[in-house]
RNA sequence: CGGCGAUUAGCGCAGUUUGGUAGCGCACUUGGUUUGGGUCCAAGGGGUCGCAGGUUCAAAUCCUGCAUCGCCGACCA
């Protein structure tokens, strides 16, 4: 490809929406345009990319025996009303009309196509197992759409689907999958971990997501220091630091605490470490019917957080997770919200599990303005109800029992789980057995979010010029830059016949043929960040040597000419 | 959906307080200059100031409504 015959759109400026360094890097490099809000042209530079994301997991889908396919993006509404997501999805499921007011949506994910086509041309155990996926985009009508292509509303997803007939062979297929994907994320060149995540409503045994280490990412992700354990913070598990409450040590007093509406402010009227502290919270519950019913009082020690997925979890608590405010707390505890604590509270409780091990600490008296300080469970007061509330935090023992947690932020670009039965059953999709009875089948369905990857590896591969592409993405491998190449023939003459060599060899090659000052072409090509540049230049032109410069390290080499094209093409990892 | 903010040339912004001929930088066009890291000089093109009403002799500027975009939060998986 040659410059003056391409689009470059580079920008000098940052664009003033652009928050993280992938989506202003995106914008500057010229790679996408913002259409609307969380909608995006891919401009050829970045659309290379994006393919190259596809052709990767592409070949490794097929590799693992996946067979590709493309479903429509507009689906009809009574595939979705088969399955109740029709009533279950909410809004982020874009509904629209055709001509004649029948009902569509914009799919967000293919469940119920692949169903409707696999329950249609399947009907025997013996075409089973069946992995089936698409590169497709998707739509989800996000809340807050942001940070560029990273979470827009339309967005390509590598989906696939698998079908079996018993678990035995979905955990096979699951396994498979879950190879193929670290495969893809190392040939893609970037820093990941598999990590265990949330089967949550929709049932099955197993599921992971695969994140990219980066700053920005929107996920808390705690490791074992000892172990390949990882674990969403939402679900990983807090283990107490130890078995039992320490004995007590001293008898429990009420003191005045007029100011202390905060643990911060408890623990610095007394001098307390903040671990001796422990917070109340006050959130709505639900009866064994699930109907709305009174309060619930949720305890957590002073300097833990709450984690209000398994918070909302409990069978006592109303889910979604909806806090008492300061009216419905003094009606049934007859004190406001900071002066709340277990002993003398007239509402069930529920307490975390290092609370429960928790000896000599402080807490509201549910008296405004009052604190007791040397609670002991069973002298003062009964141990409540025990459960895992809290988030863990760095430096926590791991739950797979090996070392100690540290927390990084990662970005989600893939997710695989067993779905188990849930589609199959809503939307029968079964096949005789071997035996000739009708049996619904077993469902995985694993999920690569392809632009998403994109703006991941960005994060990950920045400096201060641009973008430093793993080389399995760039754009382009190989750049030809001239000097002045409008006053000299022979850099010219060199120049092209490079280009030629190099597109001969099977390289993907820009050849920078503008009419620009030598910094102009530098800095456009840095800030796109192609891996590899040729620097043709009369300087080195009476050697018969060019310069080649790499993107990643800056280092220069001279290189003869006759040479570079081979030594390009032998490290190419592509 | 709640709170806050923005909307003036392709991009980044000033001008709005105190109403009076539409500005700056970058980008773009032309000519010259320069030529291994975002040159310099000169000339030029480009804006119904988000939209609709209102106040006024006069509105980018004041008032009302709407739209779009963004940030924070909640929501969702």
């Amino acid at each position: 490809m040659r410059s003056s015959n391409y689009l470059l759109a580079t920008l000098k400026e940052t664009p003033s929406d652009a928050e993280i360094v992938s989506h202003q890097l995106m914008m500057r490099a010229g790679m996408v345009r913002k259409v609307a809000s969380g909608l995006y042209t891919w401009t050829p530079t970045g659309l290379r990319v994006l393919r190259n994301v596809e052709r990767i997991v592409r070949e490794e889908m097929e590799a693992a025996g996946a067979i590709e396919t493309l479903m429509p993006m507009v689906q009809p509404a009574d595939l979705w009303q088969e399955s109740g997501r029709w009533q279950d999805y909410g809004p982020e499921l874009l509904r629209l009309q055709d001509r004649n007011q029948r009902d569509f949506v914009l799919g967000p994910t293919h469940e119920e196509v692949i169903s409707e086509l696999v329950r249609k041309e399947v009907s025997s155990y013996k075409q089973l197992p069946l992995n089936l996926f698409q590169i497709q985009t998707k739509f989800r009508d996000e809340i807050r759409p942001r940070f560029g292509v990273m979470r827009s509303r339309e967005f390509i997803m590598k989906d696939a689907y698998s079908f079996h007939i018993d678990e035995a062979s979905l955990e096979q297929t699951y396994q498979v999958m879950f190879k193929a994907y670290q495969t893809i994320f190392s040939r893609l060149g970037l820093d990941f971990r598999p990590v265990i995540a949330d089967t949550g409503s929709i049932g099955g045994n197993l599921s992971h997501e695969f994140h990219v280490l980066a700053e920005s990412g929107e996920d808390a992700i705690a490791f074992s220091d000892s172990s390949d354990y990882a674990a969403n913070v939402e679900l990983a598990e807090a283990i107490p630091s130890k078995d039992k409450a320490d004995p007590a040590t001293a008898t429990m007093e009420e003191v005045e605490t007029p100011n202390a509406k905060t643990i911060q402010a408890l623990v610095e009227q007394f001098g307390l470490a903040i671990e001796k502290t422990a917070k109340t919270l006050i959130v709505h519950g639900v009866n064994e019917n699930g109907d709305a019913s009174g309060l619930i009082a949720l305890m957590v020690r002073g300097d833990h957080e709450l984690n209000d997925i398994k918070a909302s979890k409990l069978p006592q608590v109303a889910s979604p997770l909806t806090f008492a405010n300061d009216d419905e707390i003094r009606a049934a505890v007859g004190a406001g919200p900071g002066s709340l604590g277990p002993v003398g509270l007239p509402l069930p409780m529920v307490v975390d599990r290092e609370v429960a091990v928790m000896s000599d600490f402080a807490a509201g008296s549910n008296k405004d303005g009052y604190h007791y300080l040397n609670i002991n469970w069973g002298r003062d007061v009964e141990l409540p109800a025990v459960a895992d509330l809290r988030n863990v935090k760095a430096g926590d023992p791991s739950p797979c029992g090996k070392g100690t947690l540290d927390i990084k932020r990662g970005i989600e670009v893939g997710h695989i789980f067993q779905l188990g039965t849930k589609y199959s059953d809503m939307m029968k999709v079964g096949v005789l057995t071997e035996s000739g009875k009708h049996q619904n089948l077993l469902m995985g369905c694993y999920g690569i979010g392809v632009s998403r990857i994109v703006a991941a590896a960005i994060e990950q591969n920045n400096d201060a010029n641009g973008i430093i592409w793993p080389e399995a993405m760039a754009p382009f491998e190989v750049c030809i830059l001239p000097m002045n190449m409008h006053k000299s023939a022979r850099v010219q003459e060199v120049a092209e016949r490079l280009y030629e060599e190099c597109k001969g060899a099977g390289l993907n090659v820009l050849f920078d043929d503008r009419k620009e000052r030598p910094g102009v072409m530098f800095a456009d090509i840095e800030l796109i960040g192609i891996p590899h540049v040729i620097v043709v230049g009369e300087r080195n032109l009476d050697e018969g040597m060019i310069e080649l410069k790499n993107r990643r390290s800056g280092d220069k080499e001279k290189v003869a000419i006759a040479d570079v094209v081979q030594q390009l093409t032998a490290t190419n990892n592509r």
